[in-house]
DNA sequence: TTCATTTCTGAAACCATTGCAAATATAAAA
DNA sequence: TTTTATATTTGCAATGGTTTCAGAAATGAA
């Protein structure tokens, strides 16, 4: 759990104000690791907030994807979620239950592609999907 | 090019009746390497079929993807795009230009995740984002 | 041929996301 | 403090790629 004073710096460090919903918006995707969508974000903040529009949350992750406080992940292709950890690590998807989980990778997994010669690489995201260990014991 | 009598064998392997229809969009994602939408694969075959329902190069593309005959990429979360080559490699996406590059990569490069015991990976994706080389001498 | 099944089609529905313009809040200036 | 300008939030409507639907056509089996 971070201090909501740190929040609020982070934000101000990277010229984004911290009105109130964008740092309740913020402080949510920071200590929750479960990769939750817009729609699960409005609904866990609208009573806290009291008033809150799902609008303001859509801007306000993009706001923060825009300056690379947290991650959009499309490992779903039906819809997109957000992950406020935005150090180098996989997702798994489970094909079954449809849970996101954090794996993690060494931090110089690009030397395993070859032909970047040239390239400049900004973002790189490993998806992984399939079954996981909880829903494999149950079949 | 891989000849027609093969890729309807393709089909009919996979389970898959090989209609006119089926036949000319798998011909198309299986010797175009450009990662069309089916949006561009309707354009493309809509005059050579004659008669062709957008509908219908949907329902078959998901067809072969669910078969495991073609990837399904959500490297540019906007659209989808399919790769007719289920070989493993990584995809590079553009932010300057959009287009979409195939990149080579080790096949143990999963070892480089750590973790996966109890996990069975069915589907592994790594996506790539930044400039192409033809852009970055542009700028 | 006849019947059952599969496939194809266009139109309509779906739904996550975005655009818009008004309302509100915040900061700066007077 | 009051005024003014700017930034932010809001609700609703619209967007657009994708999916669903029911009927029509084609295919295969008997």
């Amino acid at each position: 759990m971070i201090a909501r004073s740190e929040l609020k710096r982070e934000l101000i460090n990277a010229g984004i104000r911290p009105s109130v919903q964008r740092l309740a918006i913020y402080e949510y995707v920071k200590s929750h690791h479960t990769h939750p969508t817009a729609d699960v974000v409005y609904d866990a903040l609208r009573d806290e907030l009291g008033s809150l529009s799902l609008t303001t949350v859509y801007n306000t992750l993009k706001l923060f994807v825009d300056a690379g406080l947290v991650q959009l992940l499309t490992i779903d292709d039906t819809f997109r979620c957000f992950d406020g950890d935005t150090s180098c690590h996989a997702h798994f998807r489970c094909d079954s239950c449809g849970k996101i989980v954090d794996l993690k990778i060494k931090s110089d997994f690009l030397s395993m592609v070859s032909g970047l010669e040239g390239f400049e690489i900004k973002e790189a995201q490993l998806y992984l999907k399939g079954i996981c260990p909880i829903c494999k014991r149950k079949n």
